[in-house]
DNA sequence: CCAAGAATGTAATGATATAACGTTTATTGT
DNA sequence: ACAATAAACGTTATATCATTACATTCTTGG
């Protein structure tokens, strides 16, 4: 099997690949600073915030990675390259996240812009609020 | 006329008001730092970062003011205080946002939300795009 | 007035992100 | 294969965004 099974943009770099597995490893979103200071990065030779930050840029092009932009995080996309409009449910107990898709909602919203004569490249939700764990921990205490 | 027209939380202290005022006068988001470099700013007497910080805190909480996760950008709510989400059109060419209310799309997005479980508390959406006098000169030339 | 709480001032620092520049590695055309 | 080009990378410094810590002043209710 290729290293890239969901994947057709061009293959992985070094450095790409270490970022990626970060972020596929880590249970929530990470910080940039938080993927540099990993151990396999470390091994991997990245020392640098810049190191990362070109690593994440060209994941994201890519649609492999998507940035949280209330978190300053990044996050490993889960459902694999996807044109749609994607929503990201923050946990403020536990600082996980959820992806859904936005399939429906994104004419919704793009239609409202379009009212004020806007034309829309790029939607982005983020909603914060408690995830089914959490909540039934709260709602047990 | 009182000084908080459509405002019925407490009154605005001199920075906030500095800091407020600064923001309605401005044609696009201010960072802190955009707003800590006004000279009506220094002029009241506001030189430090967290000076800004703790004002722009307070006129969020009031719902004066809004926060643009994507730019660490702040500007002011020129509805009024409200209680639905609200989404921001971010202009990528002059960089003005305009304000757009989600009334019935809240409810979609939160739906969402719940079917994965999940207690939504804040929804917050920014689209990226060009705004009509934007989208007309990219249209002329 | 006086105590309590909120807001502010000041300095230092922490956290996030990019610029500038040179080198190395990969790709492409011939 | 080889040179030309482009992409990625390394390194250092720096820019940008935000908070901690602690002392002081202002406001407000008793």
């Amino acid at each position: 099997m290729a290293d890239h099974a969901h994947h057709d943009g061009p293959p992985l770099t070094r450095n790409q690949q270490a970022v990626l597995a970060a972020l596929k490893g880590a249970d929530k979103p990470l910080t940039a600073y938080d993927v540099l200071g990993l151990p396999a990065i470390r091994k991997a030779g990245m020392k640098a915030p810049l190191t990362i930050y070109r690593a994440l840029d060209k994941l994201i092009d890519q649609g492999l990675v998507h940035r949280i932009e209330s978190l300053n995080a990044f996050v490993h996309c889960g459902h694999g390259p996807h044109d749609h409009a994607t929503g990201f449910l923050i946990c403020t107990d536990c600082g996980r996240t959820l992806e859904v898709h936005l399939e429906s909602c994104e004419t919704h919203l793009a239609g409202r812009a379009r009212e004020q004569g806007f034309a829309v490249d790029n939607v982005r939700v983020e909603m914060t609020g408690r995830c089914p764990e959490c909540a039934a921990r709260a709602a047990a205490s």
